[in-house]
DNA sequence: ATCGACGTTGTTTCC
DNA sequence: GGGAAACAACGTCGA
């Protein structure tokens, strides 16, 4: 019986439970070393758009990884470098045999994956990888729709309910598995391999908002649990009646954890499945077993598109000639705007690192087509560092979902500033907790502070313009022009069609389309800076 | 081929 | 207060 000496190489996937490519590494092993690799540069060179409070997620997620590995008598490695490098170190190093991981389907995690599979391959290491982010191989679900992605949720319904159930998450590692299996230590590991503080990344923990959700896979099964423990609510759960802005989140705030792989998606669908048995309960796209469905949709979409995070070369968004306004993308973003309710929502997600679908809803809205007309990869990039959940995929297709670029495409449909926080909170509550500057205001002004007379503004300790800026914008007005932007935007796009086809004189309209949405990924070098292993 | 129904989650006005 | 229609009118899908 072959005695491997096993690295797992962690990257998302920071659980022990449903690791399929975990439990490989300890298969016949006499040795493992558990592995994560960052790379401190980035942290400090301010290259990633990781803020600090997705910086202390991680580190969290990173103990509580070592500590279940400890109760197994293993121990989590933090490696310093490249990880391309650092493989082929340590690979020397320790003697390696076998190289497992979990298959990532982000573009620059496939070239980078590649890279280092053919390397390892070469020195006649195996390296075996496992499906265990996703529900299902996104390769197989375009596979099975004919080499393209789906390109609306119901497509994506349809094909994927080809493809059966998902598959059963698997156990994690007991005792039993991993003996025979050890993790040889030495006395300098805390130093050479211990998780970073945040000191060692160049960051200020004094500089993270309240810790509302701790990392880590034992925070998310029970913070799973915790939800469904309530069968009801489980069973009529529907994503459009939940609250943008009630002060205890209205849904699981479980993305986070789906996001670093903390909680295994099958995990959760499979647990969904024992909860709605026998009974009635809510269906995709609207029911908790949708809202994974559009994560496999949104990966899928983001697996196979080149320059899915940008709108040049993006073959399934719009082309929309957004103005740079840095000005207005500064208040936004710092949540200065003088809309309570936008400026709320930014500060909440600034401080606290998440912010319901529906607030995002309305800020993206509020950033691109609805007010502000500033491109959507702006605003995506403030969300990819704010957001502890911060999907690649998730984040631009639904910053091409709002911005009316790509999926959705009712861009008359523009939320309100004002009216549409009032829904779900008619008292401005969130407003009150979250911009304190007005929250003397009485109900009825609270949405638009800058119609209350000035002797209230005075009352209320708040002068607009002084102590809370004015409205930036006039919603009124900038959302009607912009919807004639985007029906300019999208005619032009039915022109250029129409051009291109009538030129060629033949009746090539369908191909040609098809065609320049031919599927091969072309990788930007920029990416890697960005997206750094975390 | 054309047409109508539909699309996770709009707003305002009117009764 | 609640429900329905008007507002202006997109792309996709299937009959």
């Amino acid at each position: 019986m072959t005695q491997h000496r096993s690295i797992h190489w962690f990257r998302k996937g920071l659980r022990l439970h449903d690791n399929p490519a975990f439990l490989k590494a300890c298969e016949q092993a006499s040795e493992i070393y558990p592995i994560f690799i960052l790379d401190p540069w980035f942290a400090k060179s301010g290259n990633c758009r990781v803020g600090v409070n997705r910086w202390r997620f991680l580190l969290q997620s990173l103990k509580d990884l070592d500590n279940s590995l400890k109760s197994l008598n293993l121990r989590l490695f933090v490696v310093r470098g490249k990880p391309d490098k650092q493989l082929e170190i340590l690979c020397e190093k320790w003697k390696i045999s076998r190289v497992t991981f979990e298959v990532d389907t982000e573009p620059y995690a496939v070239k980078r994956d590649k890279d280092v599979e053919s390397k390892l391959t070469e020195r006649g290491i195996e390296v075996i990888k496992c499906v265990s982010h996703t529900l299902f191989d996104t390769g197989s679900v375009v596979k099975a729709n004919g080499g393209s992605p789906p390109l609306t949720y119901q497509r994506f319904q349809t094909v994927a309910s080809k493809l059966g159930s998902p598959a059963k998450p698997v156990n994690a590692p007991t005792l039993n598995d991993v003996k025979g299996c050890k993790t040889p230590i030495l006395a300098a590991h805390e130093e050479e391999f211990g998780v970073p503080t945040f000191a060692e990344l160049g960051r200020d923990e004094g500089s993270c908002g309240p810790l509302l959700y701790p990392g880590g896979e034992t925070e998310a099964l029970e913070r799973m649990e915790r939800h469904m423990k309530k069968i009801n609510w489980v069973c009529s759960f529907e994503k459009p009646q939940t609250s943008p802005n009630a002060l205890n989140s209205s849904t699981t705030v479980l993305s986070p954890y789906l996001k670093f792989g903390c909680l295994s998606s099958r995990l959760f669908y499979h647990k969904l499945v024992e909860v709605y048995n026998g009974k009635k309960h809510s269906q995709p796209p609207v029911s908790l077993h949708g809202q994974l469905l559009w994560r496999e949709f949104f990966y899928t979409v983001g697996s196979v598109t080149p320059n899915f995070d940008r709108m040049e070369g993006n073959p399934v968004c719009r082309q929309i000639p957004w103005s740079s306004n840095p000005e207005y993308l500064e208040k936004w973003s710092n949540g200065q705007t003088g809309f309570p309710f936008i400026d709320a929502i930014m500060r909440q997600l600034r401080q606290e690192g998440w912010i319901h679908h529906l607030a995002r809803h309305a800020v993206a809205c509020f950033l691109t087509r609805g007010d502000l007309w500033v491109s959507w990869e702006e605003g995506m990039k403030v969300f990819e560092e704010l957001l502890l959940d911060a999907d690649w995929s998730l984040n631009a297709g639904n910053w091409m979902w709002l911005s009316a670029s790509a999926f959705f495409h009712q861009y008359f449909r523009v939320y309100s500033p004002i009216a549409f926080g009032k829904k779900t909170d008619p008292n401005g509550d969130f407003i009150r907790k979250y911009v304190p500057e007005v929250k003397k205001f009485p109900a009825k002004f609270i949405y638009e502070p800058w119609t209350a007379p000035l002797t209230m503004q005075q009352t209320a300790g708040c002068i607009i313009g002084k102590d809370y800026p004015r409205a930036i914008v006039d919603h009124s007005i900038v959302s009607k022009a912009n919807i004639s932007k985007m029906a300019a935007a999208y005619n032009a796009a039915k022109k250029d069609n129409s051009n291109s086809n009538s030129d060629n004189g033949k009746k090539v309209e369908k191909s040609k389309k098809r065609t320049s949405r031919t599927w091969h990924l072309k990788l930007k070098g920029c990416m890697e800076t960005i997206y750094i292993y975390i």
